[in-house]
DNA sequence: AGCACGCCGACT
DNA sequence: GTCGGCGTGCTC
C-alpha cells in the first residue's frame, strides 16, 4: 500500500541549483497555508539557509522519506508579491540562472539574510537646540562647521536623513559622528520615508514635450501596456517629460518606476523629483546603508511610495500599483549586470510592464540599436525631440586629422590652439580621453621590453603620482622599475597618454588655467565625484580632463569646447558593438558643450578622418549613423537581426577552458540542428585575466525560441560533463560585449 | 557555494 | 598506524 504523496512547499535557496527544493510544511500548518513570497528558514544539508517560497500546496517527485520540514516562517504575509515572483521566475528561465540566486538579486541585503520587516526605520539627524556653527568647539573643524551649517539650512525644526544629506559635498558620515559626540546634533530614529516637500515650480512644456507627453499617456486613466521610445537630443528637456508623465500616473493612482544608469542618480536629480512631488519617493542606489535600503524597498513594496527611482536592481522591487516605467539613458551599458545573473534591467522592465499593464518610456539622445530597430519595426512608438529647449543651439562637430602630424603628448597643434583661444576668451574646455593613468605602456628604450602584468599578459599602466604600475584588468600593482629587467638600461619610458599625463601637460602649457581631472582615480573616495563636479561649476577650473565618467549625464553649461583626444580606439576594436558605442559616446560628449547661449564646438582627433562612420555621424547625425551600423549588423547576421548567448569558461590551466567548451559544443551540436550556430570555441579577446585562461563559445540564432530551447535542454548536459568540473563557466544571454 | 565522503602521502 | 590532501558528488 502506497501513502498519498504529501503536499509540499517549494523553496528557492541561495545555492547554484537550477531548481527550487521541496519541503514539508512546518508542524501544525498545511502546505497550502504557506503563501508563495514568504521567507522561510530551511535546513539544506548541514546548513541553515533563508529561502523564499515560490510555490506551495503542490506534490513532489522527491521520495517522501527524504523530505524535511520547513524550520520556521520568517514572514506572516508574503514579502514578495505574485507579480514580482513571476518576474523572478521569468528572469531565472530567460537567463538560465539558478532561481535562488535570482531571488538574492531581487531582495535587499538585510531581508536576504532574514532580517525582520517590522522595526524598519531610518536614522535622521537634527541640530541640537541652540547649536551654532560659530561655537568655539568647532573653531578648528571647518568641515564639521560646514555640515552643521548645512543641517541648519535644511531646516533646524526637523531631522534630516541620509537622503537629504547626500547633496553635502564629501563624506558627511564621520563629520556627523564627531558633531554627535560634541552634542551639537541629535540622532533620531523615525519611520521610513517621510514625504518630500513637493509643490515646486512646474515648467511650461514646449510643443514637442506636450506632444510626447500626450502621445505616451493621454490625459486620464492608465492607458495600459505600451513601449515608447523618447528620442530627445541632450538638452531637449526629457526629464520634464518624465515628470509630467509621472504626474499623470500618480493622478491615475498608479506607481512610477524610474530606472537610471549607475552614475545618473545624482542628488540634484533626486532633489528635482522631491521638490516637484509631495509624496514619499523611494530612492534605491549604491550609496544607501542597509537599513535605508530595506526602508525604501519595503515602502515601495507596500505601495506606499508612489515613486521609486533607482539603478539596475530596482527593476526587481515589488510595485503593486505599477503604471509607468521610465528608463532614462536606456542605451547605457550599466543596465546590464556583468556578473552572476547577467540580466538587462531595461529588458526586464519591459517584461514586467507588459505583465502589469504599465506604460514604458525609453529615453535617450542615442538609443540602443535594438531599441531603434524595434521602433522602426513598429513595435515601439517613437517620439522625437530634436530641438534644445530655450535658445541653446546644437554644437558643431569637426574632425582633426592627426595623420603625419607632430603630436605633443597626443595633442595636435590645432587642438592646442583651439584650447588656447577658448581659454583666452574666458571659456571652459573639456578634454576627453578614455584612459586613466599617466601612460598605458612603460617601455625600455634599450631593448623594447614592456612592463606586463604577469597575470593578464597585458601592458601595465604607469601611474606617475603614485609612482607605481597598475594592471587595469586585475588588482595587481607593482613599484616602478628603475631599470629594465632584461637589459639593465635605466629609466624605462612611458609611452602613450592617459588622463594623468594630459593633466600634467596642460598644466605646464597653460600655467594660468586651473586643470581639474575627473576619472576613477580622482573620484575613488566617497563623495569625491560630487566635490569635483561642484568645483567644475564654480568656474575655478577652466580646463577639465576626464574619462567616460564625464560623458554621463553631467551638464557643464559653460563648457564651449570639447576635445576628443583619441576617437580611434572605437574604430579599431574587434567587438561588434564598438561602432555603436563610439557613435553614442561622441554624441553624448558633444551634448556636454554649449548649453547656454554660446554654441559649443567639438573637435575630434582621429587617424581615420575618412572612416564612413565618422563621416556619416558628423554629416547626418546619430540616426543616420545608427542606420548605417544597423545595415552592417544585418549583413553580418548580428543583433538585433540575430540573438546571441555567450558561453564563457575560465581556469588556471590553459587547456581546460577550451576543452570544456569543445565538449560543450559537441554536446550541444546534435540539438542545435540548423537553427542555432555554434561559433567557436575560441580564446577570449583577452586570453588571460587575473591569472586565469579564458575562452568562449558563441551561440547565435535567427529567432529566440530555438536558442532558448537548446539552452534549456543543453545546460543540464553541460553540468554533467566531466570537463565542467575543471573550469568556472557561465552563460551570458544577450551579451553586450563579447569580452 | 559549502560540506561530507573517500582514497592515497608524510608525520607523532 | 593516523592526519589531511582535495577530487567527486549532493543538497528536498
Amino acid at each position: 500500500m502506497t501513502s498519498p504523496s504529501p503536499r509540499i512547499i517549494r523553496v528557492a535557496v541561495p545555492l547554484p541549483l537550477r531548481e527550487a527544493l521541496d519541503y514539508l510544511p512546518p508542524s501544525g500548518k498545511a502546505a497550502s497555508a504557506v503563501s508563495p513570497g514568504v521567507r522561510v528558514l530551511v535546513r539544506v544539508g548541514q546548513r541553515r539557509l533563508v529561502g523564499l517560497v515560490v510555490e506551495s500546496g503542490v506534490s513532489s517527485v522527491i521520495a517522501p522519506g527524504r523530505l524535511r520540514p520547513v524550520q520556521s516562517l520568517l514572514d506572516e504575509a508574503p514579502l514578495v508579491d505574485a507579480q514580482t515572483l513571476g518576474l523572478i521566475r521569468f528572469a531565472a528561465d530567460y537567463y538560465h540562472h539558478p532561481i535562488g540566486e535570482v531571488v538574492m538579486n531581487a531582495l535587499p541585503g538585510l531581508l536576504r539574510e532574514g532580517a525582520p520587516v517590522d522595526a524598519a526605520g531610518e536614522t535622521a539627524w537634527r541640530a541640537a537646540p541652540g547649536a551654532d556653527p560659530a561655537a568655539p568647539g568647532l573653531a578648528r573643524a571647518m568641515r564639521q562647521r560646514e555640515l552643521l551649517g548645512y543641517l541648519l539650512e535644511l531646516g533646524a525644526d526637523r531631522a534630516h536623513a541620509a537622503e537629504a544629506l547626500a547633496a553635502f559635498p564629501g563624506d558627511w558620515r564621520p563629520l556627523m559622528r564627531a558633531l554627535e559626540e560634541k552634542g551639537l546634533v541629535v540622532r533620531e530614529q523615525r519611520p521610513c520615508l517621510a514625504p518630500s516637500p513637493g509643490g515646486g515650480e512646474r515648467h511650461v512644456l514646449n510643443p514637442a514635450q506636450v506632444e510626447a507627453v500626450d502621445g505616451i499617456w493621454p490625459q486620464g486613466p492608465a492607458p495600459g501596456f505600451g513601449v515608447h521610445l523618447l528620442e530627445g537630443v541632450t538638452g531637449s528637456g526629457k526629464t520634464e517629460v518624465y515628470l509630467s508623465l509621472i504626474e499623470r500616473a500618480l493622478a491615475a493612482g498608479r506607481q512610477a518606476l524610474v530606472l537610471v544608469p549607475e552614475i545618473g542618480l545624482t542628488p540634484q536629480l533626486l532633489a528635482r523629483f522631491r521638490s516637484r512631488f509631495a509624496v514619499p519617493i523611494a530612492a534605491l542606489h549604491s550609496g544607501l546603508g542597509d537599513g535605508e535600503r530595506r526602508c525604501a524597498w519595503l515602502t515601495a513594496a507596500r505601495g506606499a511610495a508612489p515613486i521609486v527611482i533607482g539603478t539596475r536592481s530596482a527593476v526587481f522591487t515589488p510595485l503593486p500599483h505599477l503604471g509607468l516605467v521610465v528608463v532614462d539613458e536606456e542605451h547605457d551599458a550599466s543596465f546590464k549586470q556583468q556578473e552572476n545573473l547577467r540580466y538587462h534591467a531595461r529588458d526586464l522592465a519591459i517584461w514586467r510592464a507588459r505583465q502589469q499593464g504599465a506604460r514604458v518610456v525609453l529615453g535617450s539622445a542615442t538609443p540602443a540599436l535594438e531599441t531603434l530597430h524595434h521602433a522602426r519595426e513598429g513595435r515601439y512608438a517613437h517620439h522625437h525631440m530634436l530641438a534644445r529647449a530655450g535658445a541653446a543651439r546644437p554644437p558643431t562637430l569637426r574632425l582633426l586629422d592627426v595623420r603625419h602630424k607632430r603630436l605633443d603628448s597626443g595633442l595636435s597643434a590645432q587642438l592646442l590652439a583651439a584650447v588656447g583661444e577658448r581659454l583666452a576668451a574666458g571659456g571652459q574646455v573639456l578634454l576627453f580621453l578614455n584612459r586613466r593613468g599617466f601612460a598605458p605602456v612603460l617601455i625600455c628604450q634599450g631593448c623594447g621590453w614592456v612592463a606586463r602584468c604577469p597575470r593578464c599578459d597585458t601592458p601595465m599602466t604607469y601611474h606617475a603620482q603614485a609612482r607605481r604600475l597598475r594592471c587595469h584588468h586585475c588588482d595587481r600593482e607593482t613599484r616602478l622599475p628603475e631599470a629594465c629587467p632584461e637589459c639593465g638600461q635605466v629609466d624605462p619610458m612611458p609611452l602613450g597618454q592617459g588622463t594623468e599625463r594630459l593633466e600634467t601637460v596642460l598644466a605646464a602649457r597653460f600655467p594660468d588655467a586651473g586643470v581639474l581631472r575627473i576619472d576613477r582615480d580622482t573620484t575613488r573616495r566617497r563623495g569625491a565625484l560630487a566635490e569635483r563636479l561642484e568645483a567644475v561649476h564654480s568656474g575655478e577650473y577652466p580646463l577639465l580632463v576626464g574619462t567616460q565618467m564625464l560623458t554621463k549625464g553631467h551638464h557643464f553649461p559653460s563648457v564651449t569646447l570639447v576635445g576628443v583626444i583619441d576617437a580611434d580606439q572605437g574604430l579599431y576594436s574587434v567587438d561588434y558593438r564598438a561602432h555603436e558605442r563610439l557613435a553614442q559616446l561622441l554624441v553624448q560628449v558633444a551634448g556636454r558643450a554649449g548649453r547656454a547661449e554660446q554654441p559649443g564646438e567639438v573637435l575630434i582627433q582621429t587617424g581615420q578622418p575618412e572612416h564612413p562612420l565618422l563621416i556619416t555621424l558628423l554629416r547626418d547625425g546619430y540616426p543616420a549613423a545608427a542606420d548605417a551600423i544597423l545595415a552592417e549588423r544585418r549583413a553580418a547576421g548580428m543583433p538585433p537581426f540575430a540573438h546571441l548567448a555567450l558561453l564563457r569558461a575560465e581556469a588556471p590551466g590553459e587547456a581546460a577552458p577550451m576543452a570544456f567548451l569543445a565538449a560543450a559544443a559537441a554536446a550541444l551540436r546534435p540539438r542545435a540542428a540548423r537553427t542555432v550556430d555554434l561559433l567557436g570555441p575560441v580564446p577570449a579577446p583577452m586570453p588571460r585575466r587575473a591569472g586565469r585562461h579564458r575562452a568562449q563559445l558563441l551561440l547565435r540564432a535567427r529567432s529566440r525560441a530555438p536558442l532558448h530551447r537548446l539552452l534549456s535542454e543543453g545546460l543540464p548536459l553541460l553540468d554533467a560533463l566531466p570537463e565542467a568540473r575543471r573550469v568556472r563557466w557561465s552563460l551570458d544571454v544577450d551579451p553586450v560585449d563579447l569580452y
